[in-house]
Order: structure tokens, then C-alpha cells, then sequence
RNA sequence: GCCACCAUAGCUCAAUCGGCAGAGCACCUGUUUUGUAAACAGGUUGUUCUGGGUUCAAAUCCCAGUGGUGGCUCCA
């Protein structure tokens, strides 16, 4: 692979960085009493925040996009200037983001508890242009010639709330989101992205596909399956859990509540109370709906004395947890309040963890690879060697990052190290996916647990008769059924591969004298095990197939007098290839084809 | 939770300046029997999200709430 241009010192960052700055100063001019904050590139734009005397309205977006093309049109360098401490304060006396980072750069700015974040900065340097100074590290364009006004935008994304610092105690900032391009071409091309991404959206296609829905009545993040969604879900848990039996998992069924003590003893409780719902009284005792499996399959495992004869020991579950997330941060089905994780937990001795690591490994990479999810990384999570919030001893932690990184290594597995990822009970594997809109999410997760044992006094009784603590695997492939689901029909557009398909198969009588044919045709072909439905309905054919193309059935088979005459079916394709009149057997052959190898193609 | 925007028939949307709430699709009833992206005719469907206010008059203006959307914060 090229090595790609890093995207801090590319043309276009710092187009959109100055465009930033055109935008800081086209807002000045409509609010001239505004205070300013900041302004970075990101990914596809930029950004700029401000505090507002008044909320912003889609009139002012306008009349400052078209400001700033005209300040671009306008030939002004960007001029560059170190001033001391005392000069940048004297320029930004009246803007009080501003002198906060003057003071922040000049002594080095420290975290809540006293730590340092960053050195004091060498210099500082502020950017000019036109009529606008900002205090700026740079680098910048020479001049807004460079710009091209045509490949601007600033009303593409809505303007947001935004937080000074990212702290939800501090001042809420309006913040403007803005895109810049080399070309109008490029824009045009973002532009489609967008439209492209609106049209995969799985809120979209989830209800015109019949999916599932989010009924108000149930409540916010609560998904409801339809029909449709859930065979979609049943072909995804029954396939997994199938390899996950030939790999020697153990299914478990664990309720969806659990006595407070349960929870207390695993540390979720109170430990993570901000993302729990209120204990429910039952009887006097205190209950609560589960944030976790695992300490369910903790109790599982101490039901009775174990040997190491026993170990590994895996435990599965498809157990729903049941999380508060806040209102505005619910979305669809990737962000909800109740979820199902394709959990499992492995008690393994400490002799056994690396290969059983690999093996989950193993699994995690076979489960993307059959779905055709090929855009992901690795993140291993190390813990930040400067903070105190783990559990457990060096050595452990040390022995259980080295099996990680061997077992990527050894399985060549492309991963970074991200210090501070760490769960708080142990080292973990992290797998991320990026969408069609290029945000990643956090899928799969593997992760080292000597936390949970410990809390649990699990034990087992070794070949010298010591007791000795389980070493524990949390695994997921999936991470939550709902996400992961959420984004494969984003990843397939709703078009999913046949194995996966809810339906697989619409017959199409071409009249209703063929409507008997096309029942026996469905008949033959759901006793092979396929998924489907002869459209019996009295309307013509091409609605029919216009309908059943809409709703992305992998197989539409048109069946008439001269199917009936050779015992055929007509076969087009939900991509609309035409494959004509073949045997019916012929057709349940390839077909069956198609979804036994998990084909993604028809 | 916070900021902004939005909410009209089952769905997608219209309704000029505050002046009788409409269309397409869907659905129902007939007619039609069709060889690959919507047959024809007729019909049903409304607490204009909820509650309050202004007005002779409110889908429309104001206030509050609920729900949704885009962000922020958080994410075991």
C-alpha cells in the first residue's frame, strides 16, 4: 500500500482550516458581539464554535455562506505573526475562550487532578486575514485564492450545541459545521456521499423493508422486531450459535434481572450507576434489570467444584442487557436502551489463554469475513501505565498484553495499541468497522478478565490439589445483535445475501390459472428449506415484480403456461438480470448453492 | 440530559398574508387475466402530536409538554 499523505499536512486540510477562518469572520460581521472558541478541520469539513447572543437561524446561515464567498473571492493572504503572551492578550482582550487558551498554552495546561497535559508552547502565533485575527498554530493557505468558493458549504450540516471543551458543565457553544473542497467536483462527489448514505440509513430501510420499528408507546431505544427482521436475526444467532457449538461453547439461558448483591459483588453496582436503571423492589429486596451477563455466568460457573480437567469452560448466551443511554444520544438500532449481546465467557487456566484468546480471535475474523465485512481494524487496549483505576497485579497484566499481542502476531492480524483502552479488570481486543458514511463503530470485542474471579472466588481445584483462580475470556462477536444488524444493512443497503435474505424467494403466477403451479412451486422449495412465498395476490404481474424488487428479494421467479408445460421457472434477479425460463430443479440446485456457501453474489 | 430544527390520512407530502384540510401511494369494492419496474373505475380514511393562549377566525402566531432528527457529553 501507498503510504498515505498524513492528513494534517495535506492541501486540503489547510483549506478547510482557513476556511475555518473565513467562516469565523463572515460570523463576526452578522453577530458582531459574538465570542469565538474554536475552529479545527475534521474529517470531510470543518468546524467553528461560538457563543451567541441570539440562536442562529437559517438566514444567517445563508447570508454568512454567502460572505464568505465573497471574502474568498477576495484574494486575502494569510499572514502569520509570533507575539508574546502579553500581545496575544492584548489582541483577544475581549474574547474570553481565547485568553483561557492563551493562559492554557502559555503555562501548559493540567488535567482536574493536577496532571500536566501538555508542555508549555514554544511560541505563540496568531493568522491574518482580510479583517480577522485568530490565534492559530497553523499551517494555513497563503492566501484564499487558493479556495475555491464553488467548493464551499456551510448549510449542509445543521448548526449544533456544542460544549466548550467537550464539558457539559461549561458553556454550550453554537457550533457551525462547515465542508471545503478543492474542486466543486469534490463537493459534488461529498454531496452524493451523503445522499448515498441517507438512502442506506437502517431507520430507512428498517421500516420500508419490514425490519423492525421503534414504537413510542414501548419507548425510546426499545426496538420491536417485525417478521421480516427478526428471521433476518434468527439466521444470524442460529448460525453462530451452530460454530459456536462446534467450538466447543456451552449454551446457557440466564434471566434478565438479578438481585442487587449479584451486581454489588460483580463491581457494576455502583460502579457504573450511570448507565443503570433504577433498582426495582421486589419484596423488600432490591433487583435490577442486567447491564452485563457475565455475572450471571460467574454463578454458573460456581455451581458446583470444578477441576482443571474441566477447563476451558464456555458459557454462551444471546442475553439482553438493558443500559440507559441518554435520550439525545439514542439512534436507531445502533444506539438503544435494551440490546442482545452474543456473549460468551471463558473460564480457562492461565496455561490455556493464549490459544483460547486465538481461537476467539479466529472466530471473530471467520464470523466478518463470512459477511463480507472487510473495512476493520484492530485496537488492542493497553492500560495507561499513569492512571490507577485497574484491578489486579502487574504481572497478570503484563502476561495477559503479551498474549494479545502474540496472538495478533502470531494469527497475523493487523492491530494498533492504544494505551488507556484497556477495560478496568483486564487488557482487551477491540474490532471497529467503518460504515458507508465512514464512522467507525466499535463492533466485536475480546477481553482478559482477572477481576471477575477474583470478585467471584471462582476457583478450581488443579492436578497438585491446589485451589487456583480461572483466568476469564468476555467475547462478543457481534458486540449487540441490534448494532451489528443496524450496520449490515447499511454495509448490504438492505440488498443482503441470500442466506441472510428474510425472503428468499417471490414466485409470480403470471395469471391466477397459474396460481396452482406456483403454489406447488413453493411447496418444493420451502421443503428444501428455502424461505419462501408465492404472491397469490389478485393484481397484475408488473406490480408484483415492481414490489417484490423494491423490498430487494434475492429471487423473483415468474411462473406461466410455458413453465407449467416444461416444469420451469423464469428467474430475474433482484438486480434485475434476466436469467430466463430454467428447470425447476435446476433452479432449487443453484440456488441452494448460493445460500449453503453464504454466497454474496446471486 | 443540553443546543438547534421538525411534527398534516397507514406512508410520502401540499394547503398564498391567519379565512371551508387536499393529492399520490396504500387499503376496501367492483371490473380486468396480463411473460418481466405501477391495469381501470368507484369508495373509506383526519383530535393538523398533546394541552393552554392570542384572534371574529389558528394546520398557520405565542407558551408549555410529548415524540422525532442533527450535533454535544458519555459509552463496561
Amino acid at each position: 500500500m501507498m503510504p498515505e499523505e498524513r492528513y494534517e499536512e495535506s492541501q486540503i486540510y489547510k483549506i478547510r482550516h482557513s476556511t475555518a477562518h473565513v467562516m469565523a469572520e463572515a460570523m463576526l460581521q452578522r453577530f458582531p458581539e459574538a465570542k469565538i472558541a474554536i475552529g479545527p478541520p475534521i474529517e470531510d469539513g470543518f468546524y467553528y464554535d461560538f457563543e451567541l447572543s441570539r440562536p442562529i437561524a437559517d438566514k444567517d446561515i445563508k447570508w454568512v455562506e454567502k460572505r464568505m464567498k465573497k471574502i474568498l473571492s477576495g484574494r486575502h493572504a494569510f499572514r502569520m505573526r509570533e507575539v508574546t503572551a502579553d500581545e496575544a492578550r492584548e489582541i483577544f482582550r475581549d474574547q474570553p475562550y481565547k485568553l483561557e487558551l492563551i493562559e492554557d498554552l502559555v503555562n501548559g495546561s493540567i488535567d482536574d487532578k493536577g496532571q500536566p497535559l501538555n508542555d508549555p508552547a514554544p511560541g505563540l502565533t496568531v493568522y491574518t486575514q482580510n479583517h480577522f485575527t485568530d490565534l492559530c498554530r497553523g499551517p494555513h493557505v497563503e492566501s484564499t485564492a487558493e479556495i475555491n468558493p464553488k467548493a464551499v458549504s456551510i448549510s449542509l450540516r445543521p448548526p449544533a450545541g456544542a460544549y466548550w471543551r467537550g464539558d457539559e458543565k461549561r458553556q454550550q457553544l453554537t457550533r457551525i459545521y462547515g465542508t471545503a473542497w478543492e474542486t466543486p467536483e469534490q463537493l459534488r462527489d461529498f454531496r452524493m456521499r451523503m445522499e448515498e448514505a441517507i438512502k442506506r440509513d437502517h431507520r430507512t430501510l428498517g421500516e420500508k423493508l419490514d425490519l423492525f420499528i421503534i414504537d413510542s408507546m414501548v419507548g425510546k431505544g426499545l426496538p420491536l422486531w417485525l417478521p421480516e427482521g427478526t428471521m433476518l436475526r434468527d439466521t444470524l444467532e442460529r448460525w453462530l450459535r451452530d460454530i459456536q457449538i462446534e467450538r466447543g461453547y456451552l449454551p446457557v439461558v440466564t434471566p434478565h434481572l438479578g438481585n442487587i448483591e449479584l451486581y454489588k459483588t460483580s463491581g457494576h453496582y455502583p460502579y457504573y450507576s450511570d448507565s443503570q436503571y433504577t433498582p426495582i423492589d421486589v419484596d423488600g429486596d432490591e433487583f435490577m434489570l442486567r447491564p452485563m451477563n457475565c455475572p450471571h455466568h460467574c454463578r454458573v460457573y460456581s455451581s458446583r467444584l470444578r477441576s482443571y480437567r474441566d477447563l476451558p469452560l464456555r458459557y454462551a448466551e444471546f442475553g439482553t442487557v438493558y443500559r440507559y443511554e441518554q435520550s439525545g444520544e439514542l439512534r436507531g438500532l445502533t444506539r438503544v436502551r435494551g440490546f442482545t449481546v452474543d456473549d460468551a465467557h471463558l473460564f480457562v487456566r492461565p496455561d490455556q489463554l493464549l490459544d483460547e484468546f486465538k481461537a476467539v480471535v479466529r472466530l471473530i475474523q471467520h464470523v466478518f469475513s463470512s459477511l463480507g465485512m472487510t473495512d476493520f481494524r484492530a485496537r488492542v487496549g493497553t492500560r495507561d501505565p499513569d492512571s490507577d483505576k485497574y484491578v489486579g497485579d502487574n504481572a497478570l497484566w503484563e502476561e495477559a498484553t503479551v498474549a494479545i499481542v502474540d496472538a495478533c502476531d502470531e494469527l497475523g492480524l493487523a492491530y494498533h495499541i492504544e494505551p488507556g483502552e484497556a477495560a478496568f479488570y483486564g487488557p482487551k481486543l477491540d474490532f471497529i468497522v467503518r460504515d458507508v458514511l465512514k464512522r467507525e463503530w466499535q463492533l466485536g470485542t475480546v477481553q482478559v478478565d482477572y477481576n471477575l474471579p477474583q470478585r467471584f472466588d471462582l476457583e478450581y481445584v488443579d492436578h497438585d490439589n491446589e485451589r487456583k483462580r480461572p483466568v476469564m475470556i468476555h467475547r462478543a462477536p457481534f458486540g449487540s445483535l441490534e448494532r451489528f444488524i443496524g450496520i449490515l444493512i447499511e454495509h448490504f443497503a438492505g440488498a443482503f445475501p441470500p442466506w441472510l435474505a428474510p425472503t428468499q424467494t417471490i414466485i409470480i403466477p403470471i395469471r391466477a390459472s397459474h396460481n396452482a403451479y406456483a403454489s406447488e412451486v413453493e411447496a418444493h422449495l420451502k421443503s428444501k428449506g428455502m424461505r419462501v412465498k408465492a404472491d397469490l395476490q389478485d393484481r397484475n404481474m408488473r406490480s408484483k415484480i415492481k414490489t417484490h424488487r423494491a423490498m430487494k428479494i434475492p429471487w423473483l421467479l415468474i411462473v406461466g403456461d410455458r413453465d407449467i408445460e416444461n416444469r420451469s421457472v423464469s428467474v430475474r434477479l433482484r438486480n434485475d438480470v434476466d436469467l430466463g425460463a430454467m428447470p425447476l430443479e435446476d433452479f432449487a440446485e443453484a440456488a441452494l448453492q448460493k445460500i449453503q456457501s453464504q454466497a454474496q453474489d446471486l
